[in-house]
DNA sequence: CCTCTAATTAGATAAAAATCAAATTAGATG
DNA sequence: CATCTAATTTGATTTTTATCTAATTAGAGG
């Protein structure tokens, strides 16, 4: 459903990426073959050619003609064609990614820090305290001032340091100060940090 | 050693065949990501992303760059460049059959039907009857005349029905007579049979 | 130097895939 | 229609691979 371009490309590797199938691409490429054949050719057994068989039909590689109850195969043409184009071309390999919540790792980040909204403690690494102190600016309205003994008040609530957290606030721009007042600052203005 | 070529494509589409590989191809192709990242991405456990990295890796698919004990991971150019070209070139289908028996087939055919040297019957297929009737013809030597007693005294060292046999041999061109004689004409002009 | 942290390695377990023997199907042939 | 033959399907077994937890390694920072 959400990301058809990683289910076709998987397929298709997944279909060559077995030794028998790939020689069996090989076989089929050349010239039409019956199972008996194939099967001698790999030295396996029938049922093991079918069951190959299976998975390559699925992804239309193969085709069949049947005379008697000898089936030939041989590899469809236009799929020989279309294997030896480059099936990852650059924008195949952004759909990779789609679908993936590229914010997973700050959530963890603040499942690991938050214990039911409180912090637990600052995290020492840049890149974490970073994402904690997004998530706690967010606690503040923006368009709004606060007198500091509020903004302790509220800052107090998470973590006890508010010293400190005031301070990371003005340095990476998420807050500023005038006489005693303190606001939020837009998120375009936020010191991006690290990375 | 024996198929280069083969192995290689192999290792390839086994590394892209595995669906949490193939995302981290994806990811790493953006930008470089560390392990603690890409777990949180793909929802697994820094083991996990370590094994897949080692495969990757394997294959020279991503380029490593450490900070403190942080690893950054990403994406080779040159690999990426590599993976948005074709991998099964024509050439390269072919040598997916290198090292095969193109005869097991036939050898098969023989084996079923030869019991220590004496053939249990004449196959009805005429593929069949092809290969047995190729190995019979070579039980007679070149460039030697048989007289029908004898050609008939050998055939049946294999077979009771001589007259058939004899009949296949003539009609595939594998023997022409000449008042009475017989001799083994070069492979060269036999009947090529079926396919 | 002790501790913390990110990553890897080792070992165990679970999931997926390949292979085969036995049973079944569907043409062909007498 | 009974039999034979090539292929497929089914079910069981084995092999391979993915994933996790626990243990280990190697930087960094007090």
């Amino acid at each position: 459903m959400s990301e058809p371009n990683l289910q076709t490309l998987l397929a298709f590797f997944k279909a060559l990426s077995n030794e028998s199938r790939l020689k069996l691409v090989g076989i089929l490429a050349q010239q039409e073959r019956n199972v008996e054949e194939m099967a001698a050719l790999l030295q396996l057994k029938e049922p093991t050619i079918s069951h190959h068989l299976a998975k390559l039909k699925s992804l239309n590689l193969v085709q069949m003609r049947q005379e008697g109850n000898t089936r030939f195969y041989k590899l469809d043409p236009e799929a020989l064609q279309r294997l030896s184009k480059a099936v990852l071309t650059p924008g195949r390999i952004d759909s990779l990614t789609e679908g993936l919540n590229g914010n997973a790792w700050e959530e963890k980040v603040l499942r690991n820090y938050l214990e039911e909204s409180r912090l637990r403690e600052i995290p020492a690494s840049r890149k974490k305290r970073w994402v904690i102190l997004k998530w706690l600016v967010k606690q503040f309205e923006p368009n709004q001032t606060y007198p500091e003994p509020l903004l302790n008040e509220i800052i107090k609530q998470f973590h006890p340091d508010t010293a400190t957290i005031r301070r990371e606030f003005i340095g990476y721009q998420m807050m500023q100060r005038e006489n005693g007042q303190y606001w939020r600052l837009p998120e375009s203005q936020w010191r991006t940090e690290v990375s």
